[in-house]
This record gives structure tokens, C-alpha cells and sequence, in this order.
DNA sequence: GTCGGTGCAAATGCTTTGCATTGAT
DNA sequence: ATCAATGCAAAGCATTTGCACCGAC
């Protein structure tokens, strides 16, 4: 059984414009508070992303690109990626050390992941539960947490 | 080409002097299996790192060793670690992006880290309430479990 | 005209590797 | 003598950056 990507209606051809109406308006409105433009380049990266229903890695992502006839650098992918970073639109995931591998941020309730080893696929969760363990692991250290994240990697079968 | 996997050993953990004598042997024996030598400078990286009571990065392990007035070279370190790691001696730990980072794998599952926001220190620690709670989420799902890795971010103050 | 954006190529910084030399059995 | 280990420097690789040019306001 495949792990449900992390957007519920990626696959429902009709629903992306409803997912790209906000997502590109959270960004834009990240971009201009910070004096920064909102640019084709950047439209067709966020919209890329959004068709991404899985881990994505930057060089994924520009091969897709490239292969939708769109001409985009190597370094502005990597710019917008830290710029869709800091808008919290995206989030890294660390999954292994040859590259960075990036995941939607938008529309997470929680910070727990399920990542599915062999698809790619990511259910995100909360788990209350996990709140009163974190504090508790936390006082018997002396410290105080402010924020956790927690990966479970697993099998379809 | 992985290296003869190491037994779980049973050494109390508080006390370090105990440790070296076992490892070295795991070292040694999982070097044999593989027709490979435990060498002055495999010995010296490896008590180097028993040493170490966090996490540890190559590049502090090569100073450290340099500190102590080893002449190791860079090379050997990486290659070192790498044998390390596949004997089950060491680990490493996806922290970020810069550099790799590993701690000792022997007798902890090492899979929580408390990472301190202001000065970058990082704790390991074992918690064992995580694996239920990880399993019970995974249940949930209809999914299995293989590994989880717990990151809490704290502040010391 | 002023800023920021882009692409290219060069630079980074961690890690790996090729190679000649050295060392152990 | 053989086979592996070491050190050095060079190579690899993902990512970042310097710079010249372009475009929007």
C-alpha cells in the first residue's frame, strides 16, 4: 500500500490551481516583504515544486524544468530554494548526505514524517503525545525545547 | 563491501577505560575478517574517538588527532571512518548539510539528538518510550516501522 | 537611474581517489 | 615478494558566489 503524498489532491488534475492560487501568494507576499520580486523564473520553480508529490532534490527539479522547455539556472533554483526556505514554503529534509532533498512545507499540521524508504512518499502527522515526551527529555537535561522534528521511516509492506 | 557486523556488546557503559579494550577488538576482528590491518593510525582515530563523549565531525577528529601529535593525514581519517562505520563501531548522524557527523553506534540506538539553537551543541541520547510511541504511530497508518530519528531544538537558558 | 534578478563560470568546502611510497607478514 | 596502508595532491560533487548584463519601476 503506497503512502498518500502529502498534498491529498495532487493527482486531481482539477485541484492545482487551487493549490498554486495560495502557495503563490504566500510567496509573493514573502518576496515583497522583503523588497524582492516575484519572477517568472520563480513562478515556474514554485509550480514545479507543486507538481512534485514526493521528495524532491534540486537537480530533479531542474531536469524538470529544462524538460518543460524552461530555461532556468542552476544557481537561481538553488537561489529560489533558499528563498522558498525562508517563506517556509518548503522545508529540507535530511535524508542523506549526497544532496539536499526539499519537501512542501505548506499545509503540515505537524513535524512528524512518515517517509515512505522505497516511494519517496511522506504522510505528515502530529502527535501530541510527542510533545509531552519531547518536554520531558528535555527536563531531565536541564533545557527548555522550543521546537522538534521527528522522521520514521518506513515500508509500504 | 561491508565489514563482519559486530555483536552487541554488553560493557556498562559508565565506564569509558572499559570501552576501549572491547572496541578495539571489535576493530580488529572485523579488520581480519576482511583481510585488513589494525594499524598505529586506525588505533589512534579510534581511541581518539572513544574520547569523544558527543557527537564528533572529521575535521575536529583531524585536529584532535594533530592536537595529540599524531601525524594522520586527512585521507585516512575518511577512510578510517568509513571502516568504522561499516564494522557497526560508529554511525553517522544526518545533522545538516555542511559536514558529515557520527558518534559511537555501540550499545545506543542514538537516534535522538537535543540541538542547542544558540551554540550548536548537540546531546545524543537514547530514548526508549520513542520506539512504542514510533510504532504506535506507525500502526496507525497501517505502516512498519525501520528506523526514526528524533531532533529537539532546545536553549540552554 | 537605481535595484534586484539572471546566467555563466569560477570558487567553495567536504569528501574521495590516483598514485607513488612505505610497511607488515 | 606480496598486498594493503599511508600521505599528498588532485579530482569530484553539490552548492555558492562574483560579475556583467538585463529588466522593472
Amino acid at each position: 500500500m503506497p503512502l498518500e503524498p502529502i498534498k491529498p489532491n495532487s493527482t486531481d488534475s482539477s485541484a492545482p490551481n487551487e493549490l498554486i492560487e495560495p502557495l503563490c501568494a504566500i510567496f509573493r507576499r514573502a518576496l515583497k516583504s522583503e523588497n524582492l520580486k516575484y519572477t517568472p523564473e520563480r513562478a515556474q520553480i514554485l509550480d514545479t515544486i507543486i507538481a512534485f508529490d514526493t521528495l524532491f532534490e534540486a537537480d530533479q527539479l531542474l531536469d524538470t524544468l529544462k524538460a518543460q522547455g524552461h530555461s532556468v539556472s542552476k544557481a537561481t533554483v538553488y537561489r529560489t530554494l533558499k528563498l522558498l526556505e525562508s517563506a517556509g514554503i518548503i522545508q529540507q529534509v535530511l535524508v542523506d548526505r549526497e544532496q539536499s532533498h526539499y519537501q512542501l512545507a505548506i499545509g503540515q499540521t505537524g513535524n512528524t514524517l512518515l517517509i515512505d524508504t522505497e516511494t519517496g512518499h511522506i504522510i505528515s502527522t502530529e502527535v501530541p503525545e510527542l510533545i509531552e515526551l519531547r518536554d520531558k527529555i528535555c527536563a531531565a537535561h536541564g533545557l527548555t525545547a522550543q521546537a522538534h522534528k521527528l522522521q520514521i521511516f518506513v515500508s509500504s509492506n
